[in-house]
DNA sequence: CCATTGACCGGCT
DNA sequence: TAGCCGGCCAATG
């Protein structure tokens, strides 16, 4: 009975773990999942992710935006209308193609939660 | 194997 | 507000 080679269970569960609990109407930033993945500073690796990741996944992957409350795509690509109405259709609201980050991130910025998500020091 | 890319980010000029 | 920079590092060529 050894499931030893197992099904190598795929390493980037936790991110999509963190994925699916961004609620809808809400909206995080690759960084914030990474560091909700337990992989702080691996902002990078989550669009890497996200781009190769399979549809069956099912991921709420529209609700993924930069910190800067933009979307990673060129404004006016097809990817870019697609994130945006998929967004707008939760109530997401656009201003300059830009999102209000202090009324829309999830989770929300708190001075606790900072500090128990990033830490009195910045790193 | 080595080099370049890229759905990023925070700090600093 | 606008760039530039270094950190990160899987994926791709």
């Amino acid at each position: 009975m050894k499931k030893s080679p197992k099904k190598s269970a795929d390493p980037y569960e936790p991110i999509y773990t963190a994925i699916r609990r961004v609620p809808k109407g809400k909206v995080s930033s690759y960084g914030a999942i990474a560091q909700l993945a337990g992989l702080p500073r691996r902002a990078r690796l989550v669009g890497t992710v996200l781009k190769n990741s399979s549809p069956s996944l099912k991921l709420p992957w529209h609700r993924i935006v930069t910190s800067s409350g933009r979307l990673a795509f060129p404004v006016g690509s097809d990817p870019f209308r697609t994130q945006q109405s998929r967004l707008k259709r939760e109530g997401v609201t656009f201003a300059n193609n830009k999102i209000d980050m202090s009324f829309y991130a999830w989770p929300p910025r708190t001075v606790e939660l900072d500090e128990l998500l990033w830490g009195h020091d910045s790193r």
